[in-house]
RNA sequence: GCGCCGUUAGCUCAGCUGGAUAGAGCGUCUGGCUACGGACCAGAAGGCCGGGGGUUCGAAUCCCUCACGGCGUGCCA
């Protein structure tokens, strides 16, 4: 709730103005310019704890100088009762602002009295969020992009959720459509070949060659026997998938809850054909005009909604032109109905039927040509895809094993799937790990990944809280408690180490608003690798036993926020804090 | 061809709406507890920010262009 970094710089801000308009009234200074002044955080200490580049932004309106501008301003500020000491001109103009003790106790109030709740904000109150990732077709074992997916989608539905939004997990099923027919058809490929030979049944071509394929046709024919040799296609088919779906829609379901993430809601494609949702949805688009029949197919006018997209958008004939845009099928001329229908109808539910004002999908890169047209598809309803449909795209995940490169197709029958992953790397572990801005490749290194040492980061921020914890039992069995806040002078912490502890712990807020606004949790990570060296910095310089009793609680408190503030980016992240190591 | 993503230290990556001398971790080298957890800390070396133009007081950041890499461009999902 409590945001000291934009109190200061609201404050900075708030004063820089007031001594504007004064310089102005007194003739120092042009009348009326308006100024757009920001308020930043030098990289260096040197240069303040806050600057502002406002003389510099004004110097060309102003006609004057930077540094003159900035020397007047100067003059006619008045920082009493402001959470600065001072303020003075430095370089090309810049005015740099230093914090006094009123804000640093300001900052471990906030820790304090919010606790658990230190660093949410209500910036998404009222706003009910559905997040869906992995969505794994429910054919085969998942990979390591949804290993990624997976933990993208729980840390960024968390993010929003201290955010202040109302957030929903959706894992999207798709149990219907031709996946499911390969699935069938591979499946009852394997169990023909079970009882009458392997070269009795050819193998689809296009088929799952994956092993996992063969075990369920093997346990299905172990309950069932030759039963199904001489049943009709379609049943033993049928049979077959809802078999297959039966144990591999549980499997994922406990895999995931084995990687910490659970869902809301596990929503069913064939729900969408079976009540006749889509069949709906495509009417409803053809009545507003936006499908054509050719071929025996129902064709939905993507390029021409795109196109009107672009043109609100502002893009030119020439560049619309160069785009090559291209309609897409809705229902095939066999009858059945597209993964893009289903899609569209699904999508509709999301909003229409279920009232979300925002959708995040998290989406491999690969999935990034339907990007447009799905957002098209829903501006064509009338639902606001352009501004309401997010889709986070995120790059694959190339998985190494002692720097070879390791295929993850799950066609190959070769991939590494995420139960084998978290075989061998401890699940906090993968979970730190695969938290990684979405829009770049990464390379996974089995061989990295499992080791347990200073290579990895994680390592390095739950020891900080480690020791923390064991720092507060040692002293609590000395008799030292945690002291309350009325005891704790924060003007005390004035060395270089502490209070750059302090100013990290107010830095949780911003980080945790710059990740909700990216889509970007790995924020959070660098954030907490960066306030465990500020910790470990702290306590190699300042002791904490043996000081007299108002250091003592000072510092201890302060370690105790540190405590407090890692262990709420970890909870947001899904990893542990552990008390000892 | 077209589209999307990327290119910053040996490696993996930060760099917020353009700001001050481009940062961190790992790796390499050199140091630091008979004191609260050495899974820690301090210091050093290491950079035409992929190339070239442009915009301006100021560009890793914005615009154009080229190069390289990844992915896509199905009546697949």
């Amino acid at each position: 709730m409590t945001n000291m970094i934009q109190n200061a710089k609201d404050q900075v801000l708030a004063l820089t103005s007031k001594a504007y308009e004064a310089a102005a009234k007194a003739g120092k200074l042009p009348e009326g310019v308006a100024v757009r002044a920001g308020v930043e955080i030098p990289k260096d200490t040197a240069n303040g704890d806050y600057t502002t580049t406002f003389a510099l932004a004004a110097a060309k309106a102003m006609h004057k100088s930077p540094r003159e501008i900035a020397s007047v301003l100067l003059e006619n500020m008045d920082l009493e009762g402001s959470y600065f000491a001072s303020a003075e001109i430095a370089g090309a103009g810049f005015l740099n602002f230093r914090l006094n003790p009123t804000w640093y106790q300001g900052v471990m109030d906030a820790v304090d009295g919010e606790g658990g709740a230190y660093g949410h904000s209500e910036a998404l109150k009222g706003q009910k969020i559905m997040v869906e990732f992995v969505s794994a077709n429910p054919t085969g074992p998942m990979h390591m992009g949804n290993a990624r997916g997976g933990v993208l989608g729980d840390t960024l539905a968390s993010v929003l959720e201290a955010s202040g939004a109302e957030v929903w997990r959706e894992f999207y099923v798709n149990d219907a459509g031709n996946q499911i027919e390969k699935f069938a058809n591979s499946l009852e490929a394997r169990y023909l070949q079970i009882i009458l030979g392997e070269d009795a049944a050819p193998f689809p071509e296009d088929g799952y060659h994956g092993d996992d394929i063969r075990e369920l046709a093997q346990a299905f024919y172990d309950q069932h026997g030759d039963a199904y040799l001489n049943a009709s296609k379609e049943d033993r088919r049928a049979a077959l998938a809802s078999f297959g779906l039966e144990r591999n829609i549980p499997k994922m379901q406990g895999d995931l809850k084995r990687y910490k993430i659970e869902y809301d809601q596990w929503f069913f494609e064939s729900e969408l054909h079976d009540s006749g949702y889509v069949v709906e949805t495509v009417q409803l688009l053809a009545d507003r005009g936006y499908t054509y029949e050719q071929e025996g197919a129902l064709w939905l006018a993507t390029s021409r909604i795109l196109e009107e997209n672009y043109r609100k958008a502002g893009k030119g004939d020439k560049e619309i032109a160069k785009l090559d845009l291209k309609d897409d099928v809705l229902r095939r001329a066999n009858g059945f109905y597209t993964y893009f229908a289903a899609d569209i109808a699904y999508h509709r539910n999301k909003f229409e039927k279920r009232g979300f004002d925002r959708v995040i999908n998290i989406w491999g890169a690969d999935h990034h040509g339907h990007v447009a047209r799905l957002k098209g598809a829903m501006d064509a309803l009338g639902l606001d895809g352009t501004g309401r449909l997010d889709i986070v795209l995120m790059q694959l995940v190339k998985l190494l094993r002692d720097g070879e490169v390791v295929r993850m197709s799950k066609r190959t029958g070769k991939a590494i799937s995420l139960t084998d992953l978290l075989d061998e790397v401890p699940v906090d572990a993968a979970r730190w790990f695969f938290n990684a801005k979405p829009d770049t490749q990464m390379d996974f290194d089995l061989g990295l990944a499992v080791r347990e040492d200073s290579e990895n980061p994680i390592y390095y921020v739950e020891y900080a809280h480690a020791r923390i914890c064991s720092l507060i039992r040692n002293l609590a069995a000395e008799g030292h408690g945690l002291p309350a806040m009325a005891q704790v002078d924060a003007s005390l912490l004035t060395s270089e180490m502490e209070t750059a502890l302090i100013k990290q712990l107010s830095l949780y807020c911003e980080e945790l608003r710059l990740a909700a606004r990216d889509y970007d949790p790995s924020h959070i990570n660098r954030y907490l690798v960066e306030l465990a060296g500020c910790f470990h910095r702290f306590y190699t310089a300042c002791r904490i036993k043996g000081e007299e009793d108002a250091v003592l609680n000072a510092r201890l408190k302060l370690a105790d926020e540190t405590r407090i503030v890692l262990k709420n980016g970890l909870a947001l992240l899904g990893v542990d804090a552990p008390e000892k190591m």
